[in-house]
DNA sequence: CGATTTTGACCTGCGC
DNA sequence: GCGCAGGTCAAAATCG
């Protein structure tokens, strides 16, 4: 990517990553990498591309694939094009389906006690079975980042409640919940198979809360070195994600979040060209027009780098 | 001892 | 209908 090509992109996105053209509620993803942050001390992340997974996009059947840079399995792309959208209000599982859980084989039945077995009957009962209602689930929003770690810090906490191994990928999904009573957030982590350095983060839902380690509006506490993640990114950003859609929306092809034509996203060179999704969007280096437009981006930069910028 | 992680089993959706 | 793969549960193990 040429030099000139980076810097019209800062100005484009210092301009309009965090102008007011939210639109609410498009999932998106992004690239991070740690690597500037951490060379400067500065705790800063690098935005190395940018995904969209509003529900819009993947309407269609033919969906695009994602970046073969760090590619998502197949299958995880389809869920991304087919589920998005359709979450209840109040899912919850926890309780539901730890019922249901347990029904089970003959073998296991015998073993468990008349208390078990009571169990079991209800759950056979409670068994919802499907309706033509597709199950639904909260918009999704994922990051690729560069780290050694796989779970990044992000300012909430989290409770893994499960681990998958991925088909044709030697690193397993793991899979977490806010321990946050009352929020449903979940996220899976897994590990690019193809640039195994890429992490890639997917936020599912929306705190209902504050961060209980970070709070908002105040990092300037965060250990030189320690880096912001982008796990931190995502959790705070309620509407960051739709912001850097707007950010898209502008650098390119505004017609590509049209649920009419999803062909232009897929066929956009920017967000979805294997190659070129790290290469062609690659900003944020301290000091660039990244910075800004403060709005939610305070967030993830201490105060003081703020007033650098106003200065 | 409570919180968290691990892990095997089960549930669900989808393609064939 | 069957098999596969993703997602979730929950008991057991581990950790702080």
């Amino acid at each position: 990517m040429e030099r000139n090509e980076v810097i019209k992109m800062e100005e484009t996105i210092g301009s309009s990553l965090f102008s007011d053209h939210i639109s609410e509620g498009y999932p998106f993803s992004g690239i991070f990498d740690f690597s500037e942050g951490e060379k400067n001390s500065l705790g800063f992340v690098e935005l190395l591309g940018i995904q969209d997974y509003s529900p819009s996009l993947f309407d269609s059947p033919q969906a695009p694939s994602m970046a073969p840079s760090a590619p998502l399995p197949a299958t995880t792309v389809k869920e991304y094009c087919s589920e998005v959208l359709n979450q209840p209000a109040t899912p919850n599982s926890s309780s539901i389906s730890s019922a249901s859980s347990e029904a089970v084989n003959d073998e296991q039945t015998k073993a468990v006690d008349q208390e078990g077995e009571q169990q079991e009957k209800a759950k056979k009962q409670l068994k919802p079975k499907k309706t033509n209602q597709k199950r639904q689930r909260e918009p999704r929003f994922a990051f690729m980042t560069k780290s050694e770690v796989d779970h990044l810090e992000d300012g909430y906490r989290w409770r893994k409640y499960g681990q998958k191994a991925v088909k044709n990928s030697p690193y397993p999904r793991s899979y977490y919940r806010c321990t946050t009573a009352s929020c449903n957030v979940k996220k899976r982590v897994e590990r690019s198979f193809t640039d195994p350095s890429i992490v890639v983060t997917t936020y599912e839902g929306k705190h209902s809360h504050p961060s209980p380690v970070m709070p908002r509006h105040s990092l300037a506490g965060v250990p030189p070195g320690s880096g912001i993640s982008a796990g931190y990114a995502a959790a705070s950003f309620d509407m960051p994600m739709a912001r850097t859609l707007s950010y898209c929306q502008q650098l390119r092809q505004p017609s590509f979040i049209n649920t009419s034509s999803p062909s232009n996203f897929a066929s956009d060179g920017l967000i979805l060209n294997p190659s070129g999704l790290r290469r062609d969007i690659r900003f944020c280096t301290p000091g660039s027009a990244f910075l800004r437009d403060h709005g939610l981006l305070q967030d993830i930069v201490p105060s003081h780098m703020l007033k650098e910028e106003d200065q």
